[in-house]
DNA sequence: TATAATTCCTACTAGTTTTGTAGGATTTAT
DNA sequence: ATAAATCCTACAAAACTAGTAGGAATTATA
């Protein structure tokens, strides 16, 4: 269930771009460094997301990148399905990379319709969830006073 | 985002298990047959169940597999973290597998936050979901009269 | 016009993880 | 005895992930 670097990368890196309210193109650089980045690799993400409209890029010196939309609507899933690929947790109930079952019948494989479940769950947040409010909840996060040990907010388990 | 095989092996085989109402052991060779997984495969995957006491195991002819509580009580993300290890989408919120996040401050990460959010969207479905839900669920999918085409019960895109 | 900053593009690679295979040892019902 | 099972460990092939490398092309600016 694990969520790529190449999707958390990108993420971070569009996050960042987001929450840039002047519209001069961010370069790489910066993107890279501020977010422990490997400017190569954030090189081949940001390819990728200009290939599909999610960035625009300005070539030389004081180019960069800017979104290639306002940040509330750009959802983070339409970046992971960009970067990762398919969301669902198993294939047989993906259109696009679909792959049958072992299951002798996909209409009555119960594990099928509990992972439609799962994957309809998933897409309720990332789908609904735009750079632009990804970006606001950390500025609502930001200095919560820091009393005490900060209480891992949001920490959990496996 | 992706169930691996070994999970998904574990829960088909797992399921399989749980619709025998009697109670002699079954050879895992039957549940590899049934559900067309290797059978030297689903030997290991077994092997960690019992170890985990989600299967008991009655070894020599005759003997076989048999569910290690009553199927009502054995949810599916309790398999899978046993298969797969943790369930949280990015390291940073695990507390089994935790590992530092890139970005420089947790408390005031976005994207953990949202991928917070995903996990509890995750566990919300397969830690309500026991073996017994699923199986139930098989069979008031069964036999739907086969109208037509049988229009794809749940099937949906990326 | 030279220089520096930047994106663009493709290929390669090292490491890890996944998905198995193999081979036998052990136990037990008949 | 024999056959049918589980038990256990090691190995291996393939796929995937997370980068690295090296330069070409473009553009602002001094």
């Amino acid at each position: 269930m694990k969520l790529s670097k190449r999707s958390k990368y990108g993420l971070l890196a569009s996050m960042d771009l987001a929450s840039h309210k002047d519209l001069s193109p961010v370069p790489l650089k910066d993107l890279a460094k501020r977010n422990n980045i490997p400017l190569k690799f954030l090189e081949q993400i940001f390819l990728t997301l200009r290939n599909s409209g999610i960035v625009r890029s300005q070539i030389g010196a004081g180019g960069g990148y800017t979104l290639g939309r306002p940040a509330k609507y750009i959802m983070l899933g339409e970046v992971i399905r960009i970067l990762d690929g398919t969301i669902a947790p198993v294939s047989c109930i993906s259109k696009i990379a679909y792959e049958p079952c072992t299951c002798p019948d996909e209409r009555t494989c119960a594990l099928r319709a509990v992972m439609n479940q799962v994957r309809t769950a998933i897409v309720g947040v990332i789908d609904n969830t735009s750079l632009a409010d990804a970006v606001a909840r950390t500025k609502s996060r930001r200095s919560p006073k820091r009393s005490g040990r900060a209480k891992n907010i949001g920490g959990i388990s496996r």
